[in-house]
DNA sequence: CTCCTATCCTGCGAGC
DNA sequence: TGCTCGCAGGATAGGA
């Protein structure tokens, strides 16, 4: 799924393609069960609304209308796409309707992903828990180390932990942990405070560059206008299984942790 | 509390 | 070819 850059990349195409705030004339649900039942009945606002921003919060989109917000999770391999009339195709879930023979169309083929409608983001169950944004003022060395030096969990875990920061996941906590030096498997409880007072610049790092690239394009990612993201072919770590290091030349390995595949130098990482 | 595992679901590539 | 298996960008419930 799409990781913040990913989920920017999505937002920023978004914003472009609605940029004259188009009114709302119809919503289409093709199927409702997705990780959560749709509430078609509450999304149905959005009719005769004109959508006046999108903005992202985490790895989730607003759209913005007068009468509330449509909250969008992409959950592993759900996409927006604008499109003209047509009908819909496989996967495609929901699609909002403008006037000007365009539409945004909604596809998931894994449903993971969700919609749902609210009045204030900041009373939303969804989004009241998200911990800070990655490049805001509120994520730093100090908040980091009150999230890491009591727990023995894997340190990787703890990034891709919503809570202590949002946006981070598998494929670029990884990468972080590679700059960074650190192996995944580093139990929290065991950084120091100089190995922790790196992480937040790294992490801003590699999710800047990676925005910057269009986001990383593997499997089904697309932007909204289908184009492909460029991060994946600067991967250091992530999917690079037995491959060199680009530092050192030891093989790469991978580890299972919190049940998710991550990739790390046994050289380099430490 | 914290942690770990399993789970939701479809598609794809590897290996036979 | 065609089959089976393992794995895939996330979030969360439930058990230890």
């Amino acid at each position: 799924m799409p990781e913040l850059p990913e989920v920017e990349t999505v937002r920023r195409g978004l914003e472009k393609i609605l940029v004259e705030k188009p009114v709302v004339e119809d919503v289409r649900f093709h199927r409702r069960d997705i990780r959560d039942p749709i509430p078609t009945k509450k999304i149905r606002a959005m009719v005769g609304q004109p959508i006046t921003s999108v903005e992202r919060r985490g790895k989730y989109l607003l759209f913005r209308t007068p009468a509330g917000f449509l909250l969008s999770h992409l959950g592993m391999t759900g996409s927006w796409r604008a499109a003209a009339q047509s009908n819909p195709k496989d996967h495609d879930h929901f699609e909002i309707h403008f006037g000007n023979r365009l539409k945004l169309v909604y596809r998931d083929p894994r449903r993971f992903g969700i919609l749902d409608w609210g009045q204030d983001p900041r009373v939303h169950p969804r989004l009241a828990t998200l911990g800070p944004e990655p490049f805001a003022e509120e994520f730093n060395s100090e908040s980091l180390w009150q999230a890491l030096h009591r727990r023995a969990a894997p340190v990787k875990n703890i990034l891709m932990d919503p809570e202590v920061v949002v946006g981070v996941g598998n494929i670029y906590a990884s990468e972080v942990l590679f700059r960074a030096g650190l192996r995944p498997s580093r139990p929290g409880r065991r950084l120091t405070k100089s190995e922790c007072a790196k992480l937040p610049p790294l992490i801003r790092d590699v999710l800047g560059e990676a925005i910057e690239a269009g986001g990383s394009s593997i499997s089904d990612y697309v932007q909204a206008n289908g184009e492909s993201g460029d991060f994946q072919s600067r991967f250091r770590v992530y999917d690079r299984e037995g491959q060199p290091c680009v530092v050192c030349g030891h093989s790469i390995r991978r580890q299972v942790l919190g049940g998710r595949s991550s990739f790390f130098c046994s050289k380099c990482q430490r």
